[in-house]
DNA sequence: ATGAAAGCGCTAACAC
DNA sequence: GTGTTAGCGCTTTCAT
């Protein structure tokens, strides 16, 4: 395809008048054990800048078993960066990758036949992996039994090193929050996953408010539309303030109020969780708990270099959270 | 790092009792010249799975000169995945990679040190780039003379194909859009960044309106606050409509109606252009222009996919725009 | 229908 | 301080 073939090592070495050997090590001059006649470097890199050299990708990583590469794997096959949390995980990849020296992989995915990318795993291509996996994912044994390094995201995968954030934490921040308004009775929002963060939350959520006298009832949310009803229901059972396990059901629950012509938080206040940066076209700001998911992929590729250095890591990172007051409470 | 090692050609051939080439050939029966008894293909693919075989990445790479993996570069160094439009993009490209059978590599970079990532280019790492850059950025010489095999996204690129949309119709639509609507007196805001989309929009926009007698003012949202005082001032001189050159700019200036207390569109009218599909956040609907921009993103890949299979492709597809008249207008 | 040899471009280990 | 050898795992070419 391309006219100008790239130069390889032993034409610099040919040209430079050395073996291929000193130019590999002129190549890396932090190696100490590399000592060389500063002139003898001097005359390879000058060999190197004028083919525009550089070392062929495929050939070190075969040579080294290690492609400087990672994976990130979002479950079901597929990275969704639309959704702002992968929006805001992969950017934290990003940031790690850029920290650790590594490339960031997005697989090719046939959905639905997830399992064919375990073949992608072990092929070297990658040499360890980001997980964030919902529960009961079919490529979670194999991943587990292929021996991949691999740091979980967000939620904890048994066997795996994982970043969370502070959930527990974060859902009493909410409680607290809406008692001290004084809200007396709530419903908190659910989704049909039950991922270890999301129990994490409703938990210490329920636990808060019992403490706090402040009633819940735990409804599950499942569609994008038709949510008026519950809104409807839970006002008229007395119900004060929505609680949900994340952002995204927050502002399907917001929908539905405006539907309903309700005015957030005068009729009814609303809560979510994540607290992803405000984009663009967001107008109402939501009082939510503001987890750090970009440091949480950042540090993930951090743990995953040590991981491949074969350092320790900390079987478990739980990250602070924040609680943001927003418009609509 | 990992306990079990995966396995090779050379352990699946003794296995299976034959030479590497066997098993080779066995592995891509899609290939009439590998013919061989089906007897042992069989037992071939038997030790294959017996072993969890997959054929290393690197060696194929670096035997075959290509890795089956494309690159994206997003100007300035950075693949910003949290703004939508790259979001978009970036969807697109993943959908392209699934069907043409590549994977999508993003790059870690030191940003501002965009220059180094040449090497990074031409290294034999990915096959091809597809690349979306503002102009004057210092890496497009640098692309354009190291003949890597690229494809541009929204704004061409001398000497690459490229896939755009048409946003001149787009700008026309919305300068009849708001003529129709009874507005005489409009402003087009426009960011510092000139690149080709922008222009075409803007010339489109501008002409279209002289034609049916609209009287614009271009005028420079530069930065994100302070909009308020530019907003006042197109009120107070009569004018009734803001086109802006994209959803992003819309956006602010509808917070800036919003600080001013102006209802939109009764005070106002607001027009954007991009479309991207509504997030979840989103609770009013911008009328905008939708322009398919993860169908360029998958496009870009397929067209790349074609060069590098050495095949000829259009220097310029131009994708079609739809009017989305949403609550704004 | 199957196998043997060569080599893609690189670097670790060991000469010198 | 520098060069030689060997081999990472694969596939193309040519022999059988």
């Amino acid at each position: 395809m391309r006219s100008t073939k790239t130069a390889n090592l032993k034409e610099v070495a040919q040209m430079a008048g050395v073996s291929k050997m000193t130019v590999s090590r002129a190549l890396r001059p932090g190696d100490s054990r590399d000592r060389m006649s500063a002139e003898t470097r001097e005359r390879v890199l000058q060999a190197v800048k004028e083919l525009n050299y550089s070392p062929n990708a495929a050939a070190r990583a075969l040579r080294l078993g290690r492609s400087n590469v990672i994976g990130f794997y979002a479950g079901h096959g597929f990275v969704n960066v639309r959704h702002p949390f992968f929006a805001e995980v992969v950017s934290g990849l990003q940031d790690g990758c850029e920290e650790s020296g590594q490339d960031l992989l997005l697989h090719r995915l046939k959905r639905g036949k997830a399992l064919d990318l375990y073949s992608e795993y072990a092929d070297g291509r990658i040499d360890g992996l980001v997980v964030t996996m919902p529960p009961g994912d079919p490529l979670l044994e194999t991943i587990i039994r292929s021996n991949l390094p691999a740091v979980a995201v967000a939620d904890e995968v048994p066997g795996i090193p994982a970043i969370v954030v502070d959930d527990a934490h974060g859902a009493q921040l909410i409680a607290e929050h809406l008692r001290q308004l004084g809200h007396r009775k709530t419903f908190y929002a659910v989704g049909s996953a039950e991922p270890p963060s999301f129990i994490r939350r409703r938990d210490s959520f329920l636990k808060t408010a019992r403490d706090l006298g402040l009633a819940v009832s735990v409804e599950c949310v499942t569609s994008d539309e038709g949510n008026a009803g519950l809104v409807q229901a839970a006002l008229s059972s007395g119900i004060t303030a929505i609680a949900s396990w994340n952002d995204e059901m927050a502002h399907k629950l917001m929908r539905a109020c405006r539907e309903l012509g309700l005015r957030v938080p005068e009729d009814i206040a609303i809560t979510g969780f994540d607290g992803m940066p405000a984009d663009y076209r967001e107008l109402d700001t939501l009082t939510t708990i503001e987890a750090p998911w970009a440091e949480a992929g950042r540090l993930a590729v951090m743990n995953l270099d040590l991981l491949l250095r074969g350092e320790a890591i900390k079987p478990k990172t739980t990250l602070p959270v924040r609680l943001k007051v927003g418009s609509t409470t």
